[in-house]
DNA sequence: CTTGACATAGAACGCATGTTCTGGTATAAT
DNA sequence: ATTATACCAGAACATGCGTTCTATGTCAAG
């Protein structure tokens, strides 16, 4: 984006402003009166400039017809409940839950999320603490590499660790890598979903 | 907020992606043709009862001037830097700096955050991994049992850490139960920030 | 002195849009 | 049979609002 001159900056500024306050965008008549202009040709001399710099798109003849581009984007994900090492796998039919507002600069990539809440420390060794949340993408396979919430069959169990297929045998390698990882026969892992975020609120 | 009927969730669930989409409301015409409706009138009937029951508010005979009550609400944070073990304390004057999009389901409180992102992997012990971004707020005195970015004087060494004056000592607790604590003298700390939350990207 | 960029000013025009009023159907409860 | 609620339909009216054209001033660079 190329830079902005100061009255750009100020008219930019203003229909942030305004947007964040009242949930649709200024006429070009609140923005005249708004930055104290006397005439609105000026405003839409300078929205002109605006769009050609890359900063807004205007909808042309349209009432309000003003977004911003670097405008904000989030979205909100269903928190569908807990996850612990020793409980049963997570419902996803629950029509009553509540919701996550999340960003693309949280996770990138908007279909198919969920998050659920760690309950308990037993997801340490993935440097998950009690109470931290999970941002899920709800997935049955996995490729190497990738962070999958794994239940053990034969355990009851489920952990959450980087999936490696290695011949006969599944590595599930910790987040810590200072924690030894675990080897399992590809029958006894079944794969809930991918982890693609950790939140977790400290204050 | 009551329950909507049928025709109340399309509505404000057509209004909700019409707002993703396109960054300002739509009409009446706009609705009514998305909803395959035959009149405004019945727009109008069906926002009036929206407005009845709390979920949107109205601007009077103003085009688009819908606002949904239960709207997004991000806002940004300054990504400032790095913050290491061993690097000098962050500066705060930077001026061109990345941003990074959060909301009140990350962090509550909006005054006077920064984002950091971690390099290396010494804040293991506080479940913090290598590439995590630690969300601060400015702060230079802490209560007992917050998280800080605690600065050790003699070591030049910067950690995060639970903070609980003890009489002439500090304990700095780890996150991880399982890690046993740090004793130093008062005098030997200088506090960076408080932590408000932590981001982890996985996928 | 000329040119370009930025900022500004006002009149005039034409289209975009919200609201009210009157009227109807279907279903469920009383 | 009556009432209430939800959903629906269309005409008419009045106000909200964007854009163009013509014009001017200031400042910096060439």
């Amino acid at each position: 984006m190329r830079s902005l001159s100061q009255r750009q900056k100020e008219m930019l500024s203003f229909i942030t402003a305004f947007i964040s306050e009242n949930g649709y965008p200024p006429t070009h008549e609140q923005i005249r009166q708004g930055l104290k202009m006397s005439t609105k040709s000026l405003v839409n001399h300078h929205l002109k400039a605006l769009e050609r710099k890359g900063v807004i798109e205007r909808e042309p003849e349209t009432p309000r017809g003003i977004k911003l581009l670097d405008g904000l984007r989030s979205f909100k994900v269903p928190l569908l409940g807990q996850i612990a090492a020793s409980e049963e796998p997570i419902s996803f039919t629950d029509s009553d839950y509540e919701e996550i507002e999340l960003t693309p600069d949280i996770v990138k990539e908007q279909d198919g999320l969920y998050a659920l809440r760690v309950k308990g420390d037993s997801m340490i060794d993935a440097l998950i603490n009690d109470g931290d949340i999970v941002v899920m993408r709800h997935q049955a396979v996995a490729e190497g590499g990738e962070m999958v919430a794994v239940r053990l069959k034969d355990r009851n169990e489920t952990t959450l660790k980087r999936f490696y297929p290695e011949g006969k045998r599944v590595r599930l390698q910790p987040a810590n890598s200072r924690v030894e990882p675990v080897f399992v026969h590809p029958a006894n892992v079944e794969i809930q979903g991918k982890v693609m975020a950790v939140i977790r609120h400290v204050a």
